[in-house]
RNA sequence: GGCGGCGUGGCCGAGCGGUUAGGCAGGGGCCUGCAAAGCCCCGUACUCCGGUUCGAAUCCGGACGCCGCCUCCA
């Protein structure tokens, strides 16, 4: 079984399963406000990669990732574009699902939404207003942290030591700092909920916990998500199911942050790339492959020169496909091992690999020993050992399928004209007429195609 | 103020006591009509100062610098 690093322990451990054979896995998704961004695009590949790969080790993955489609910064977007939320919700939902399909993130086996969870929350909040751990203000209900005792181990720090801090808002007669809305009663005009403590809408925080629990069940496996989720968001989910007596998440993990300039992306500093454009002029892959050469713990540096580096190491990855002649793999389906790859080489990759990402998922190791493989393939070709050659070449390629990565081979769609060129280029090859078949090659790169030779003539691609 | 992380060759990015990761860029060679692709070879890096050790990028102490969380945030 892999091992990771668990948020809440501080120490890399085997993830344990509830149900052998089984995976339950929760990821907090994206709330729909605006387009996704590059932060959006790096957990979703994340944990992508991490469900693919328990996949293809041939577990079954339960995999849940919801949709928060009310909270305030919805609100005032239909306000100031003078739509409704649901509007605004569903808009930018469809971007999402755009974005991700684009990217090569398979859709999660669940993705619930907060406003289909409504009256479930309501009756989590009625139990706990019940016992006093919420208590209700004129604004709204709010949770009362000091009823965990255990309150701030995600963030790893006591209470009292979090009380310390410079930040914390003390506006509202709240009973502690900490405490935070469940709850907020609604203002004219704002889209609401009946309640009986009183109209309004959910906090962020309570989606989740009744989601998780309502789809995957008491004591679920592993809960993932972006750093800055750890606290409050997650501690805040972890201290409603301990109060509300569920046995909440095993596993915590959390990815790191998207960085520009050194700096972690996010909209207050106006620094961020939204995947939507980033996806409209580059090969999607070639973001997928930036985050498979890191650790999905560390935080990366997204820039155009560490694209452009991912795009040209992905070029050397198709050439493979192309001389192979490989499938292209890792579209929506999952690939699975179910028997070993055939080849001795293909088998000692397979088990370094293995190694590599049982590790704490330690895809930037997976990826150079595949890279090592594939100057390894070529290299076999060249001696004429075609045929362990191509079984290391087809090994890589299912190795990089099960992380998500597509080997493509296929160089487009080849129009009449260019073909044309092509076989009186051959022709004047043939001929041993080099002036004709460099002005023919010019032509052929004029049209847009990598024009390389090969035994069997011209081969052209884009 | 509390808690946590990081400083690696031109760039990105692994490493967690001894083995010059890997990629991109660059240089040289093989192959090729010339190219392209591919293969081979080359760059000996680890913020600084002490310490531990036969041996430290890796452990300990200190300094400096940077970043994150403690507020909405993936």
């Amino acid at each position: 079984m892999i091992r990771l690093f668990d948020s809440l322990k501080s120490e890399v451990r085997p993830l344990a399963l509830r149900e052998p054979g089984q995976v339950s896995m929760y990821v907090c998704g994206p709330t729909v406000y605006g387009l996704p961004h590059m932060g959006h695009g790096r957990f979703t590949l994340v944990w992508d990669v991490l469900r693919r790969w328990l996949t293809f080790q041939g577990y079954e993955v339960d995999f849940v990732s919801n949709i928060t489609d009310i909270d305030d910064k919805i609100i005032n977007l239909a306000a100031a574009e003078q739509t409704t939320e649901a509007g605004i919700a569903q808009r930018y939902e469809q971007e999402w699902w755009n974005a991700m399909n684009k990217i090569g993130v398979a859709k999660p086996t669940h993705s619930p939404h907060a406003t289909h969870y409504v009256a479930e929350m309501v009756t989590l909040i009625e139990g706990f207003i019940a016992e006093d751990i919420a208590y209700p203000l004129g604004d709204g209900v709010y949770f009362d942290t000091s009823r965990v005792a255990d309150y701030g181990a995600l963030a790893g720090q006591a209470l009292d030591s979090l009380r310390a801090g410079a930040r914390v808002e003390m506006v509202e007669e709240k009973r502690s700092p900490f405490d935070f809305a469940l709850w907020k009663k609604a203002k004219p005009g704002e889209p609401s909920w009946p309640a009986s403590f009183g109209e309004g809408r959910p906090g962020w925080h309570t989606e989740c916990v009744v989601m998780s629990l309502g789809l995957l069940g008491d004591g679920f496996d592993l809960h993932c998500g972006g750093l800055d989720l750890k606290f409050p968001h997650h501690e805040n989910e972890r201290a409603q199911a301990i109060a509300a007596g569920h046995p909440f998440a095993q596993h915590w993990a959390h990815n790191g942050f998207v960085m520009v300039e050194g700096e972690k992306m996010s909209k207050s500093l106006g620094n961020f790339t939204s995947l939507t454009d980033l996806l409209e002029r580059t090969d999607a892959r070639a973001y997928r492959l930036l985050v498979l050469r890191s650790h999905y713990r560390s935080p990366i540096e997204v820039s155009p020169a560490t694209i452009e580096d991912a795009e040209r190491a992905l070029e050397r990855l198709d050439s493979l496909a192309r001389r192979f002649e490989l499938d292209q793999l890792a579209g929506d389906t999952f690939a699975t091992a179910t028997q070993p790859l055939p080849g001795e080489l293909a088998g000692e990759l397979a088990q370094r690999v293995t190694e590599f990402l049982d590790d704490d998922l330690n895809t930037p190791l997976a990826v150079a020993a595949l890279f090592e493989a594939l100057s390894q393939a070529n290299g076999l070709a060249d001696e004429g050992k075609t045929a362990e050659a191509q079984l290391l070449a087809e090994a890589i390629n299912t190795l990089f399928g099960a992380l998500g990565l597509a080997l493509i081979g296929q160089g487009g769609e080849i129009d009449g004209e260019s073909a044309a060129i092509v076989r009186l280029r051959d022709e004047a090859r043939a001929a041993k007429n080099w002036a004709e078949a460099d002005r023919l090659r010019d032509s052929l790169v004029n049209l847009g195609w990598i024009v390389e030779d090969s035994s069997s003539g011209t081969v052209i691609r884009h």
